[in-house]
DNA sequence: TTGAAAGCGTTACCAA
DNA sequence: TTGGTAACGCTTTCAA
């Protein structure tokens, strides 16, 4: 009573060929430990005859488990998916889980319910919010409600009570600032961002200038966007003023290339007369000359940590106890925009 | 005889609701016509007021669909992987499917091993095969044994007898160059790559050259491996010529960009001295100063495009008919990176 | 340490 | 046009 040929084996055929019951291969399956090694053996050997490998449709539906992680994002620079999906692929991998990954729509028509509608047919095992859907109280509540756990890549401060993980993004502007401020620094420009990440990093500009005595000037702190063309207009004003800047810190590297490009317009060499750096090592950061001195956020690293965490159970959803948060470590990586002031003008 | 609160309604719920047989509910949700409207209506409505979503695993196991489409790909650029993500998401959202996606492992062992162990444990109702994999004929063989439909991105002249989707490289290398010559270029320099796609674009070059009766210049085509510090390379080799261009076309950005870098540190004026074009319309091209002139490949557009397929059935693994290859419209962006030569050089 | 049998929620075949 | 009922391939009680 063969099955036909072409159809992938079942776990009866396995049953049959080890001469035990299919809940026996279960157990090994699983790595249950209740099995005798002999058993054990004859079993692997069978599934390894037969190329067996178990269907996770029905796993999922006989079982507690779906084998999946969901992977939500919103509109992310190309750089940050690419990483979190580096990491969250591999963490996958390891564990035997496969990620699911969504892209929530441009006209944001009732995210709710395409949560909810993913939630219901996919049942994942947990999910991964990346900023900003990980700051988004609908969408946590969301998740809240359906008692799925998560874990939040680089929320902002607070974390919302979920598990999360990040970089001290407050230390390595620090770190950078004190950089700047060891070349010899002291007129250091910093230009914001719209998003929370930017105010750590301000923090962290701010804490170092005070560490070194020097004066936080308010003229010297321009907002942005996190865009392009507004690390060029901030850039404007600065290289206006009466007294411009001889280094200028960017929240983020787009804004650094911005403020980059417009330094060379007007013909202010850099790092001569201005030292530029940034935040995020984008992969323009090392494209344009002088590359960029800016900071690697471990993102594969936290996103593998992310699915880790998830399956670890450090994820449940426990009122009460305060939430883990992990923190990794990050990269300052020194390019050539950063150097000494010009010696005139220092 | 209520189910215990909490746990999500099943399809015996709707139809107790309903007064019909699960069957019937069936057969509404999958939109099969032969159901009376009334029924229909009855159904749908029981669906609304329980919040009914039928559950992937239970589907899958009973039917012949997983509703799961794998998105395949090995170190692509973070550009790259983001715009065919973001039309792949899409496309799966439109089709009630969802996107699981697996990034093979670094050290390539066995990838063979990891694509079948995906397959049996997901069965996705078809693949999307990204360069280089899309060109790998272990993976192709793997996929074909397992009768796996699958549609391949830009995949190399041919397209190993599969369905694919692409754009049309030599004809926007075409355009490019004829850009550059109709600016009054004559000395146009091309730094290749080490993929197939920089065959067919050094093709549309010479198209051009050729169609305006100018001399292809062996002296001026250097080989280049994609990456930046290559661009770098050929661009001094490109200027230590006794005659060196006035134009420079690499086959893509990365390669641009090393280039425009090299320029930059000899003091050549780009676009002033040199005009430089690059391919892919990658972040940085519009964040560098001068910005580059490029092209848009339609990433997203030609994965939702695959998607269609996959579910057309236009992918189907039909032995003997020519399979489907859909081309899809690109875009030259003209930026400040070409220019005409200057005057005293041409 | 092992096994028999009862689900899991849906689709699919065959009758009505 | 509808409905019963048997799969689908696995996990999970509960016994042995």
């Amino acid at each position: 009573m063969n099955k036909r040929a072409g159809a992938p084996p079942t776990i009866i055929d396995v049953a049959r060929q080890a001469g035990v019951s299919i809940k026996t291969v279960s157990r090994v399956m699983n790595k249950e430990p209740t099995v005798h090694a002999d058993t054990r053996a004859r079993v692997q050997e069978a599934v390894a005859a037969l190329n067996y490998r178990p269907q996770l449709s029905a796993r999922s539906l006989a079982g507690a488990k779906s084998f999946l992680i969901g992977l939500l994002y919103y509109d992310p620079s190309a750089a940050f998916v690419a990483g979190v999906q580096q990491g969250a692929t591999l963490g996958c991998r390891e564990a035997g889980r496969h990620l699911v990954v969504e892209s929530l729509q441009e006209n944001g028509v009732d995210v709710q319910a395409q949560i909810e509608s993913m939630l219901a047919a996919l049942r994942p095992d947990g999910m991964i919010l990346t900023p900003p859907l990980c700051d988004d109280p609908v969408i946590l509540e969301t998740l809240r409600a359906n008692r799925t756990p998560c874990v939040l890549i680089s929320p902002s401060d607070g974390g919302h009570g979920l598990p999360s993980v990040c970089m001290d993004d407050a230390l390595a502007a620090e770190e950078l600032a004190n950089l700047l401020i060891s070349l010899g620094h002291t007129a250091i420009a910093f230009i914001e961002g719209n998003q929370a990440a930017s105010q750590r990093r301000r923090a962290g500009y701010e804490r170092a200038l005070k560490a070194h005595r020097l004066r936080v000037d308010p003229a010297l702190i321009v907002p942005g966007t996190f865009q392009f063309e507004s690390g060029v207009d901030a850039a404007r004003k600065l290289f206006a003023l009466p007294h411009p800047p001889t280094a200028l810190f960017a929240a983020n590297d787009f804004m650094a290339l911005g403020a980059l490009t417009e330094a060379q317009r007007q013909g202010i060499a850099v790092p001569g007369d201005l030292a530029i750096v940034g935040f995020d090592d984008s992969d323009a950061a090392s494209l344009v000359w002088p590359a960029l001195t800016t900071v690697r956020q471990p993102l594969a690293e936290m996103a593998m940590a992310a699915v880790e965490m998830l399956l670890s159970g450090a994820a449940r959803i426990d009122e009460g106890d305060a939430p883990p948060v992990r923190v990794l470590p990050h990269e300052v990586i020194v390019r050539g925009s950063s150097a000494a002031p010009a010696k005139g003008r220092a």
